[in-house]
DNA sequence: TCTGGGGTCCTAGGACCC
DNA sequence: TCTGGGGTCCTAGGACCC
């Protein structure tokens, strides 16, 4: 799945006459559930995190009951016990699958697309008779429902930041049919008076009450201040969703294909406080950061590896270190990004806390083929042999893939599957992805 | 008892060099 | 003994996104 660019990425010069479909699936997880649990349309449905942790996407009907996102599952798990609200454990195999379908279908409809996340995508409409435009949307609603089962919004504007608003409208007002246009000023002036400071993508939640505190309430205060206090008061990001917001384009596409991080963390179901235990776990984390890299054709030079004590335990002594090591030369086989995961963990490593979440980074990232050797000599034979042996790791593992369990394993790693010790307590079916089906694709 | 995971960019300040 | 100023690189932390 290449579908996490999450970066926003800008351009200095404006462009003139653009125009920006952003097409967004409406509370993406749950409406996967609910295309293979049709009877759950109607009901109050929540996705939960990893871990059961919290409430990651919402139901129309849970939004009204009040659940607001990220709230801890154990704060409503009395609704799913007495039968008020469905919950369901996270499956990122199936979102993945019912996203690519998605995409797919978009791209067929356009020039040009880019994916912005597993559930939203730019569509870029120079070139499309500006008549036609509306047509082309709702069609695009309509094949999304049909053939993938997923509701969307699409959300029209000369800019991306505009196209956001756009798509807001259309996924909150009925009337919409989930298409909004935002093609004349009028129309922009209005919609942006409507929308709160905060709504504003590239305005978070500590630059909103700064906002506020400065008598900025909605987008259309905002874009009525002077270009050069919003320059003196914000940073240039700010700056830039201040001229987006003007109708002046100036968030460029993310071309980058190569990722300059890859992270692999998880909160534990339990705290951990044993030594063993804890590096079986990053053990775990670095072969997956290792495998990530391989699939992407790169390889990395630096391996950090952290630790955190549980935050909201204010009766536990709190530790939160990490510990990056620089590799000689850049490397990619699990045995490498392992051991280098592993001589960080033990510098920072300290007996007497109780851990509640680890993780590994890659970062410092180069295509494989561009790896230059030690100036101190490089064993190229043993290199040469633990590529291979990542190689038939990650075909083998490949089958197994769906379930999240690798079948081949180092020693060092833990035994069984993957997400020992991640609770998953509601999951459903691997419906759309399960192994069968792989095998008879390929 | 129970609170997610994975990314990007910008900026300020220190180290270092000339 | 005098001990400026400017450029660049790196890093940590803060901000944002989904």
């Amino acid at each position: 799945m290449s579908l996490r660019r999450c970066g926003r990425r800008f351009s200095r010069f404006a462009q003139n006459d653009s125009m920006y479909a952003l097409v967004d699936c409406n509370n993406f997880f749950v409406s996967c559930e609910r295309v293979f649990r049709p009877d759950l349309d109607g009901r109050p449905v929540v996705v939960l995190s990893n871990n059961d942790g919290c409430v990651v996407s919402r139901s129309n009907e849970a939004k009204a009951m009040g659940i607001p996102m990220g709230q801890p599952f154990f704060r409503i798990r009395s609704f799913v016990e007495n039968g008020q609200l469905v919950a369901f454990s996270s499956n990122y195999a199936l979102y993945g699958d019912l996203s690519a379908r998605v995409m797919s279908l978009l791209a067929d409809a356009v020039p040009h697309i880019e994916i912005y996340s597993i559930d939203e995508a730019f569509l870029h409409l120079e070139g499309i008779d500006p008549d036609k435009v509306p047509g082309l949307c709702r069609d695009l609603v309509a094949k999304v429902r049909k053939w993938v089962g997923v509701p969307v919004s699409i959300g029209v504007a000369p800019t991306k930041t505009l196209a956001k608003i756009a798509s807001h409208f259309a996924k909150k007002h009925r009337g919409y049919k989930g298409v909004c246009l935002m093609e004349t000023d009028a129309k922009r002036l209005k919609a942006l008076s409507l929308t709160p400071i905060d709504d504003v993508w590239g305005i978070g939640r500590r630059l909103a009450p700064k906002m506020l505190a400065k008598g900025v309430k909605t987008a259309l205060d905002f874009v009525q201040r002077p270009r050069e206090w919003v320059g003196e008061t914000f940073n240039v990001n700010v700056l830039r969703t201040w001229e987006e917001l003007q109708g002046q384009p100036c968030l460029e596409e993310e071309k980058e294909e190569r990722r300059k991080s890859i992270c692999t963390s998880r909160s534990f179901a339990e705290m951990i406080e044993d030594e063993k235990e804890l590096q079986l776990r990053i053990s775990d984390f670095a072969a997956m950061c290792a495998r990530k890299l391989r699939q992407e054709g790169s390889a990395a030079y630096d391996v950090t590896t952290f630790l955190y004590t549980n935050r909201f335990r204010d009766d536990l002594q709190q530790y939160f270190p990490s510990a990056t090591i620089r590799l000689e030369v850049a490397a990619n086989s699990a045995q490498e990004i392992i051991g280098a995961a592993l001589r960080g963990f033990r510098t920072v490593y300290r007996i007497g806390y109780q851990y509640k979440k680890a993780g590994v980074v890659v970062s410092n990232i180069v295509p494989e083929d561009e790896i230059q050797g030690s100036l101190f000599g490089f064993n190229d034979v043993l290199r040469h042999k633990q590529d291979k042996l990542s190689e038939v790791m990650d075909a083998v593992n490949a089958a197994a893939e769906t379930s999240g369990n690798s079948l081949l394993r180092l020693a060092v790693q833990r035994p069984g599957h993957y997400a020992d010790g991640i609770r998953s307590e509601f999951r459903s079916s691997l419906y759309s992805t399960s192994l069968d089906e792989i095998i008879k694709v390929r």
